[in-house]
DNA sequence: GCCAACGTTGGC
DNA sequence: GCCAACGTTGGC
């Protein structure tokens, strides 16, 4: 099982909308780092739900339901092989607690996660601890 | 709205 | 192959 965090835009696709569809085709990658992120991507694996831009914050938790696959929204020239995939990721739940940029760079315990080292990279890997600690602070304790 | 980080493009 | 210019992402 392996770990990983998408972002989105709460104002373009948020976890509202993903939890309206059910299932999210994750498309729109153009990134070839975070590309190679989705091909890595196995069903099962879960995958926390951030929002950017606007109160940045992991707000859910998803879970790969297929497998990389080539982005339907783009053309690919017969013989060649497709440059873009996409996913399909469902909801499994919404955070008691959104954990926010601000609470995951003030916790040491998640000094080296991606999304504060490589801030602009949209799919990344999240180590076995630090998706612990995020779904720890996920969850309401007062 | 500003700006830092960083990926991509194109001239040479 | 280098690097300047430019575009995009995303935090603040």
């Amino acid at each position: 099982m392996n770990y990983w965090l998408v972002k989105s835009e709460p104002d373009v696709y948020g976890w509202h909308h993903f939890t309206q569809q059910g299932i999210a085709v994750w498309d729109g990658v153009r990134n070839y780092q975070a590309r190679n992120n989705l091909n890595a991507m196995r069903t099962g694996d879960q995958v926390l739900f951030y929002h950017s831009v606007t109160n940045p914050a992991v707000v859910g938790l998803a879970r790969v339901v297929r497998e990389a696959y080539p982005d339907p929204t783009v053309t690919v020239e017969p013989g060649k092989s497709a440059t873009w995939v996409v996913v399909e990721l469902a909801p499994i739940m919404k955070l008691e607690t959104p954990v926010s940029l601000r609470a995951i760079k003030a916790e040491p315990l998640l000094a080296n996660i991606g999304l504060i080292k490589q801030s602009r990279l949209s799919v990344m890997p999240i180590r076995p601890n630090e998706f612990e600690q995020i779904l720890r602070l996920g969850t309401a304790t007062e």
